[in-house]
DNA sequence: TATAGTAAGATTGTAGACAATCTTACAATG
DNA sequence: CATTGTAAGATTGTCTACAATCTTACTATA
């Protein structure tokens, strides 16, 4: 088999599917924060039995997306602002710094070609002003630079805070002046990335995590 | 009922039970990095059945204490001393700076009492040389004192971090110079949290969470 | 002897039924 | 009319049984 290697098999199960399903429906505004998640009602819409809903519900809760209280209910999480800016954005940039540092050695020119096709499909988006279809370039991104890293553990807190940082944004309909500019911001962190400069990075990395505006 | 309230109850269920085990055996050291869990043989041994000791696991994956794979199996967490001093510290730090910030405010006499009985413990165990009972203190005081903040989404975020650097120091066997200055520092820390002055409050808190030690 | 095939046992995944708890509405009481 | 008691239904929690998948040891074949 020489310098040929087979990817990793992704073996799923069902918990899999349906945290996907269920997190996806939340990015996607159909359940919005507050909403109660019903076990028998979606075991029903699903065509499931309710145990790999049950762990599914339990991941998402640990994710930080979901809130349940025993025997009570398990309602889809509200973040506040505070959190957002004081905490969750920190970390983001603590944890997406490290991660780039670590994954800069490993970058080739195909990671990079890969990056510049998300950001293809996000002007795109951006021209759409599809602003679901922008958020999801802009974790596609993120998750796959993170993801060069190879630091599995980081990867998921990673995405944890991410998440939750992505759920308040959709609840609070966030407004950029210029859905372009998101675009155009992402374009930069890539042209410094394959400079390969830390300093640059971070710096674009920076003003890019720090960059959300609100509707105030 | 005039000037008082009760405490909310806490009602708990089978799956929180069996986390918090699984947890404490880990932070025993009875349970460690890289051991298999089965859940026949722990449904057996609790005399319980395997639905909740499931949902447990998938909490503990999702906290970053397991590791599991589909259909196969999953095992207690291996971190690496890398993700330790260069993400988990840092972000435990940025977590940490917050919530002291939130709780300032809050903080009264009683809260000062409390976190001086969990130091007197401490002083106890260092004495006695009792390395899981100082780590158990040491949990006590800063969850305690992040507990303060009341910001929900940021206690169990700071919880998940610092139970993974727990984890990895346990498996490190790390040496302290002198058990006792793990004392010390808790007492200069909760020194100048009495008087208020959050540089001061940074300085030590820094300086404390980044003073572990290791065995090379 | 190395490789592929096969089957048994072990383990994890899923389903469906029953138990415990909560919520709600309504009746009883003062 | 405000408060407490009660019972029905809804929902979550737990258990048991069965299905799917994996691992291992053994056999067959060249």
């Amino acid at each position: 088999m020489e310098n040929f290697r087979f990817e990793e098999q992704k073996v799923t199960s069902l918990r899999h599917k349906i945290t996907d399903d269920i997190r996806k429906a939340i990015f996607n505004g159909q359940l919005k924060p507050g909403i109660r998640l019903r076990e028998i009602e979606m075991s029903k819409q699903m065509g499931v039995s309710r145990g790999p809903i049950r762990e599914a519900l339990r991941m998402l809760e640990q994710e930080g997306l979901l809130v349940s209280q025993p025997y009570k209910e398990t309602t889809v999480a509200e973040i506040t602002r505070e959190e957002v800016t004081e905490v969750l954005i920190p970390i983001r940039f603590t944890l997406e710094q490290f991660a780039i540092r670590k994954a800069l050695p490993n970058m080739t020119g195909s990671h990079h070609a890969k990056l510049k096709e998300i950001l293809a499909e996000m002007r795109d988006a951006a021209q759409k002003r599809d602003i679901y279809k922008i958020a999801d370039c802009d974790l596609a991104f993120h998750e796959y630079l993170v993801s060069l890293s190879d630091m599995i553990n980081i990867i998921s807190t990673w995405k944890s805070i991410y998440n939750r940082i992505r759920l308040h944004f959709l609840s609070q309909a966030l407004a950029y002046e210029n859905l372009n500019d998101v675009y155009l911001e992402h374009e930069v962190l890539l042209n410094v990335l394959m400079e390969g400069d830390m300093d640059k990075i971070s710096e674009a990395l920076t003003v890019h995590i720090h960059s959300v505006k609100w509707d105030e």
